[in-house]
DNA sequence: TTGGCGCGTCAAGGCGGCGTCAAGAACCGG
DNA sequence: CCGGTTCTTGACGCCGCCTTGACGCGCCAA
């Protein structure tokens, strides 16, 4: 059975989806806020996310960007804003789809059944990766070496990191990180590559000098190699 | 480079869109009714589908189940209808995403990055292919011999790997090859082809003397034989 | 038979890209 | 306002990729 997370702060709209949705099969889980909502979905690990943006303790988009550091989950996003932008920034933020208020149910559920539809075979994904004598935990956010100690990572390490691993054994291209990293208008500062990809292997390569998890391909791009 | 294929009978839009995402470095084809559309998806491939519903030859849904069929490329539907009915209709019929017209070009846009982010790494078809001894994996731009050790490419071996595997069994011919990967100012200078492809076939053929699937066509250009 | 063309092969040089170090700028928490 | 962390920018040496030239061979036609 679909797990379904939905997020809203609108008790008579958490009421309607709810009903409508167990009428047909899912199992629906229900948050009020943000911090609850990326509470329930680490430990519910919800096959899809229904979220509006206009959240009492947080930012909509910032709870996007929050699932979408661990997780691919689908998420459909409702909101009151009608604003090119808003659209914008939450779908650039990680978001599947955007929905505006008022919506139809019949639409939202169509809507909802091509999301999942794309999403089985996508696979679940095993947040937890080795690199050395380190262990990369995604869900977690941290990265433990064999001896207990925690490696501290900045959050440009990160971004870059979390790229690199949910392609295990791909070619990532230096244009791609690059966007995804600093963002569009980057292409060409490889440089900024080269030294972060220099810090973490320092950080997490068994012997940085020869690394064997966080490879270069010249003039292409890198790869993490599981 | 992501190649597009919008569909839409109205000039003006076609050409909006055409700017538009040639401007964001798209890959872009166009086609005014379902019969070309369903025709062009077909030979070039897309890697995202930008369809109108209201064309003149067939209905828009008939056009998706006609894609459909085949591919799980990802579709989106742009449409005046902004009824309930034709949204369910569509998107139970295999679209990814619906937009009703008039539509922001940056919505457009964010919801051509959003779906073409879900979409790598999932359903893309799996194009291993094997030469010799060695498998070749387009997706992960790596190639495996059958003793797990990884074969290295420089970036202009890969390039032109790619475009002869990309036409199986087909000829590709030396101008092509050139223009693809040196740039559209060089047509003669076949010491280039003889040079990289006698690098390949020393990475990946059994007998680089012999080859048995980098194969030279005299005179005319190369062909890769599966 | 002989010449020419096209192809495969080898070798050498230039140069761009990569890893590295270092220092200044911007940012954040106290 | 200050100290520490993080990000940005510049410089430099080196390795490897791309380019280029030269040579031999086989095929075809004259």
């Amino acid at each position: 059975m679909t797990r379904v997370l939905v997020v809203d702060d609108e008790p008579q709209i958490l009421r309607a989806l709810r009903i409508n949705l167990r009428a047909r099969r899912y199992d629906v889980e229900v948050a009020a806020d943000g911090a609850n909502a990326l509470r329930l979905a680490a430990s519910h690990r919800p096959d899809l996310v229904v979220l509006d943006l206009g959240l009492p303790d947080m930012d909509g988009v910032e709870v996007i960007r929050g699932l979408r550091g661990w997780t691919r989950v689908p998420i459909i996003v409702l909101s009151g804003r009608a604003g090119s932008q808003d659209k914008v920034a939450a779908l650039d933020a990680g978001a599947d789809d955007y929905v505006t208020k008022p919506f139809g149910v019949d639409e939202l559920l169509a809507r909802i059944r091509a999301v999942t539809r794309r999403a089985v075979g996508a696979g679940e994904e095993v947040p937890a990766v080795r690199i050395g004598r380190h262990t990369v935990d995604l869900a977690a956010h941290a990265v433990r070496a064999d001896d207990e100690r925690e490696v501290r990572l900045t959050p440009t390490e990160w971004h870059l990191l979390e790229i690199l691993v949910r392609n295990p054994g791909r070619l990532v291209s230096q244009r791609q990180l690059l966007h995804e990293v600093w963002g569009p208008q980057y292409q060409s500062e490889t440089n900024y590559l080269r030294q972060y990809l220099a810090q973490l292997r320092r950080k997490l390569e068994d012997d940085p000098a020869r690394p064997r998890h966080l490879l270069t391909e010249p003039g292409m791009g890198y790869r993490f190699q599981p």
